[in-house]
DNA sequence: GATGTGCCTGCTCT
DNA sequence: AAGAGCAGGCACA
């Protein structure tokens, strides 16, 4: 395999603050970042894109394919015909720019969603560098819609194989190939929603194959991007077509529901990371968690995670956040994730006070919620973290007078 | 309109 | 050791 050409390591000044990658690339949002020995590397618009960090930098450097040919999903690679292409040329300090939405000050925010919210001025400190990655939105599209019912570990091995099966090999890192995305055409064959349910994708085979051939077929052309956030347009834009109008947040959301296997919460993962709307907060059933937990939702009325619900939160969150709520969502989010909640039991020893105290309430206040799975602590891990989570109840007041409401007993989902 | 249930798979925990 | 429970939901009745 010939080798492609390979820029030098540049770097960009970045505090950890601002962007922490191994939080970012792991929390959830893409899911094809690979770290290979403390790198990590991606396909992405016909490179492979390598990043590390150290504590004023981040590092960064490009591998381009080997050859022009065979790119049908990234035809706007910019390549010239000769040997050597001058780094003059290089985009790829515009795509990490753009990538990382890096015009804005991660610091200024989060200190603006500390000073509007006790509970992500407690959460937070622990989880700074957190940022929404500004991803394709059709890549983001299948990747999510690969998320129902789902973990990140899962949902990673099916994207790579959509990723090794249908779309284009740019070049490798040591012996380990790395392919580009594929695009709706190549995902919309009639094989294909066979071979992905032979490949372990389930239910969601039939979602990818149909949604390919939707936004392929049936929309119209440029359909997807025509959806983008005007005031954030995405990294290779073309021109807007002034004809179509610029869409809103709502109209994109809601436009998105029209494709298979994409309800509320994948179309605003799509709005959120794939269309740049920085107030589309998907509300999964770990948001739902933290909203109940710890913004007092679904005690009074409605216990079940209805719609209404769900725009109910995303509201509220939009209220106290701002316009870019979906970020501060995604630090919370991370904040709650299993696999990050080694940081919170730092935290929980650091924030020693009063524990024991409401242990107790937050255990009572969880256990009783039918509709949406939750978990109960397993371990005396767990069990931590629990505790942990107590700690802004008392900022919060969580409300403790359930007991005037009636107390089902929770039904078990028993699939027959 | 709201609510309940089935769906693929792989892993953990009992 | 086998089997229930669960994991970043959606479609359909």
């Amino acid at each position: 395999m010939a080798i492609g050409r390979v820029s030098e390591w540049r770097k960009l000044p970045l505090s950890l603050t601002e962007l922490c990658i191994d939080t970012t690339l792991r929390c959830g949002q893409s899911f094809r970042w690979q770290k290979i020995e403390n790198e990590w590397h991606l396909a992405i618009h016909g490179r492979i894109l390598s990043l590390k960090q150290d504590p004023e930098y981040l590092h960064y450097k490009t591998t381009w394919p080997a050859s022009t040919g065979a790119f049908s999903d990234s035809p706007k690679v910019k390549r010239e015909d000769s040997a050597e292409e001058s780094p003059v040329n290089d985009d790829t300090e515009q795509l990490l720019n753009h990538y990382f939405s890096l015009k804005h000050d991660a610091a200024e925010l989060y200190e603006l969603w500390s000073l509007s919210d006790l509970n992500f001025r407690k959460k937070a400190p622990k989880f700074t560098g957190i940022r929404i990655m500004s991803q394709d939105a059709w890549e983001t599209l299948i990747g999510f819609i690969c998320s129902s019912n789902n973990n990140i570990s899962r949902i990673s091995q099916m994207v790579h194989k959509l990723c090794k099966y249908y779309g284009p090999l740019i070049g490798h890192v040591g012996e380990e190939p790395f392919h580009d995305f594929p695009g709706p055409q190549a995902l919309m064959g009639k094989g294909v929603e066979s071979h992905l349910r032979e490949l372990g994708f389930g239910y969601r085979a039939k979602y990818i194959a149909e949604t390919a051939r939707l936004v392929s077929e049936e929309k119209p052309r440029g359909w997807l991007e025509s959806l983008t956030n005007p005031e954030n347009p995405g990294f290779d834009a073309e021109e807007p077509d002034p004809a179509r109008g610029r869409a809103t947040y709502k109209e994109a959301h809601e436009q998105l529901l029209s494709l298979s296997g994409v309800g509320p919460k994948v179309a605003d993962c799509v709005c959120l990371m794939g269309l740049g709307w920085g107030e589309a907060v998907p509300v999964d059933t770990h948001v739902w968690q933290i909203a109940q937990r710890d913004y007092k939702f679904g005690k009074v009325k409605t216990k079940t995670f209805s719609k209404t619900m769900y725009d109910a939160v995303g509201d509220h969150f939009r209220k106290i956040w701002g316009d870019q709520a979906g970020w501060a969502q995604s630090v919370l989010f991370t904040a709650n994730l299993k696999s990050f909640s080694d940081r919170s039991i730092a935290k929980a020893e650091v924030d020693d006070v009063k524990v024991e105290d409401v242990k107790v309430k937050i255990e009572d206040a969880v256990s009783d919620t039918p509709g949406v799975p939750m978990p109960k602590p397993r371990s005396s891990r767990k069990r931590q973290v629990a505790a942990l989570e107590t700690v802004k109840v008392e900022v919060e007041e969580v409300d403790t007078t359930s007991g005037t409401v009636r107390r089902s007993k929770r039904r078990k989902v028993q699939p027959s």
